[in-house]
DNA sequence: CGGATTTGACCTGCGC
DNA sequence: GCGCAGGTCAAATCCG
């Protein structure tokens, strides 16, 4: 099975998108493969990326070659990666809310250890859809946010 | 007034 | 079993 796409995002080639946004850095979490009997769903590379745009965002080159980067990953491993559930990324922004064009619901605030910064916990306020995020800014340099999307949208 | 946000309490998992 | 840390709930509060 192949990356899904977003249907919030099909209008939005994946060029523009780049020149909107940095994404500096990634992390791809809880990585599974076909084997794994808990596998829920699969996110595909642009849905990590940002479908609107924001004053807060700087644009740059290395946001081309970083983001490539996430769709090679996908493909490469088409056959054996198949669940990317949870993923999580940093962006260079001056925005703590960033408009990916979800509609988010804020559920809960925490300070973690290491990090002085608190974390916000939202949820997809579409009904039925109960994929959440984690924003936080990075600990070691406040310029850098750090998103975690959990799940899959089914709208 | 209704929806969104805040925030303390509560729950759960994990390591010791 | 206990304490800690992370995640969630829900009542209170805010705000358009």
């Amino acid at each position: 099975m192949d990356c899904p796409q977003n249907p919030n995002l099909n209008h939005v080639s994946f060029t523009d998108k780049i020149d909107e946004f940095e994404v500096l850095d990634f992390l791809t979490l809880d990585q599974g493969f076909a084997d794994d009997s808990s596998s829920q769903g699969l996110v595909s590379w642009n849905q990590l990326l940002w479908s609107g745009s924001s004053d807060g965002f700087r644009t740059g080159a290395t946001s081309r070659n970083t983001s490539c980067s996430i769709k090679c990953k996908n493909k490469d491993k088409k056959t054996k990666m198949e669940v990317v559930n949870r993923v999580a990324f940093r962006t260079e922004t001056e925005l703590e809310i960033m408009d990916d064009g979800y509609k988010w619901k804020k559920y809960g605030k925490k300070s973690v250890k290491n990090n002085p910064n608190p974390r916000n916990y939202y949820k997809c306020s579409s009904g039925g859809c109960n994929v959440k995020k984690r924003v936080e800014r990075d600990g070691g340099d406040r310029r850098y946010v750090i998103t975690t999307y959990e799940g899959v949208h089914n709208h």
